[in-house]
DNA sequence: CACAACAATTCTGCTAACAATCTTTTCGAC
DNA sequence: GTCGAAAAGATTGTTAGCAGAATTGTTGTG
């Protein structure tokens, strides 16, 4: 169902509510699921810190873990570059990419854009079933978040703002949406998880729902727009040097 | 200098008064660049309507008019695929992609917020060599618009939108905006080089320096949101038809 | 003639080995 | 001991060839 943009984003891999990658459940895929579903495991270990800023990415030692070959693997590291999670170095490998503190502002200013402009684009009234979808999800979430389960937190907070931006008709714009969200995740990491900020994503989450309910355009908008302000308060300075290839002289972990 | 979103944009290749590739000049690049220059060739390709809209891309036929291995082409073909130049389905190779008369009105409303908005966060007022260089792209411009030289239009169309917003402090923006713009090129296609068109966009870039000259921020907002405007009406209905993969069954050209 | 099964062709996907590059270590001169 | 050059090691980049999928062409049967 990609029409406008690149590639796919919406990957069953995706649903909020599937359980954590196992190996054996990799290696029965092929082709670009299975370079999808690599990216994917790798992009979660990035935004729960088991893989941090700067660490080195050696193909042969992940193609060994996945047990894939080091050509899928590579397509895997490619995709993440392209998605702003991880920098290439020719001859040098990847790392997981370090995005500086002004950076990390310059991504939220345009993603408080965008999303500000869905929301003014969205198809109002919902119908019913639509938003007894996104209270199904909300639901989900918060009861994650009562028992402090990160990757069910992070999963079913993107399948809200997925199904939320679902009633936008302009794709283009949900795909820039979902790109910038997801170049988010580099910085996202498990710091951002304090109890503070999950009680205010979901009680701004039940505040969408309220707008779209009573198909209070404007207030929607605000809400959108606003929604991004905590994260970017959370954003710890503690790799705050400036990005710099020469980082992968010096090896680590 | 890529410091936020993907790959670079910024190739040396992309200066406006470069003139058209050559076979031998491909030859010599290696790595990056040569992936680079042959994307942009086949960009170019798209551009001038030498390649049409679902027109296969045979890998080994293209490697082979370019002299390089196919390994090399199939790395172009990807990034190609992540602009949305080109569509490529598993087992069935790529076609030149086509956009929907939908999705054009999208990915040009998506641009025009972009755009305002770079406008918006632009640095006010410009350094009179930061004016005079932006006014020497578009005296190239201008001259190459007289003298109908389509390429030279082409790339000093996009060397003035890359100098004007070169000056608007967030690139996570300005990168949305050239990724934005160089999907645009998969249906900006020869048709839309109209004589009429030619002199909108060179008006309309006189009137952007004009604003910029005088520092009037709320003129240069609307100048850059309406700018896009006509683009959108000289866009061709002739290939129509939807999106849709199974158009590979059937071979063209 | 229509249609289905099968065969041949075309083209992409993938593998494994090799080459090139960068990093680290070693060794010797001062 | 320090510096620098050269060798060794680690890692990525590239190549050629094969495997596999999709398409096209052909043949045989009703």
């Amino acid at each position: 169902m990609d029409t406008t943009l690149n590639r796919s984003h919406d990957h069953p891999l995706y649903q909020y509510d599937k359980p954590a990658y196992r190996e054996e459940e990799i290696r029965s895929l092929r082709g670009d699921d299975l370079r999808v579903a690599i990216a994917e495991a790798l992009e979660e270990d990035i935004v729960f810190g088991r893989l941090l800023p700067k660490e080195r990415l050696i193909e042969e030692d992940l193609s060994a873990r996945f047990g894939v070959k080091r050509y899928v693997l590579r397509q895997a590291l490619e995709e993440l570059e392209w998605l702003g999670l991880v920098q290439r170095v020719r001859n040098r490998g990847s790392v997981v990419r370090l995005y500086s503190v002004k950076e990390v502002e310059d991504i939220n200013a345009v993603r408080e854009v965008v999303e500000a402009e869905a929301a003014r684009q969205l198809k109002l009234p919902f119908a019913p079933e639509d938003i007894a979808a996104l209270e199904k999800i909300q639901e989900y979430h918060s009861a994650a978040s009562e028992r402090g389960d990160l990757r069910a937190i992070f999963r079913s907070n993107i399948a809200f703002h997925k199904s939320l931006f679902s009633h936008c008709p302009n794709k283009a714009l949900v795909e820039v949406i979902d790109l910038l969200a997801r170049k988010s995740h580099a910085y996202r990491s498990i710091f951002t998880n304090k109890a503070e900020y999950l009680r205010w994503v979901i009680d701004s989450h039940w505040a969408i729902i309220d707008a779209v309910r009573s198909s209070d355009r404007e207030r929607l908008v605000l809400l959108c727009r606003s929604h991004l302000a905590p994260a970017k308060n959370h954003y710890i300075e503690m790799y705050s040097t400036p990005n710099d290839p020469s980082a992968l002289r010096t090896s680590q972990s």
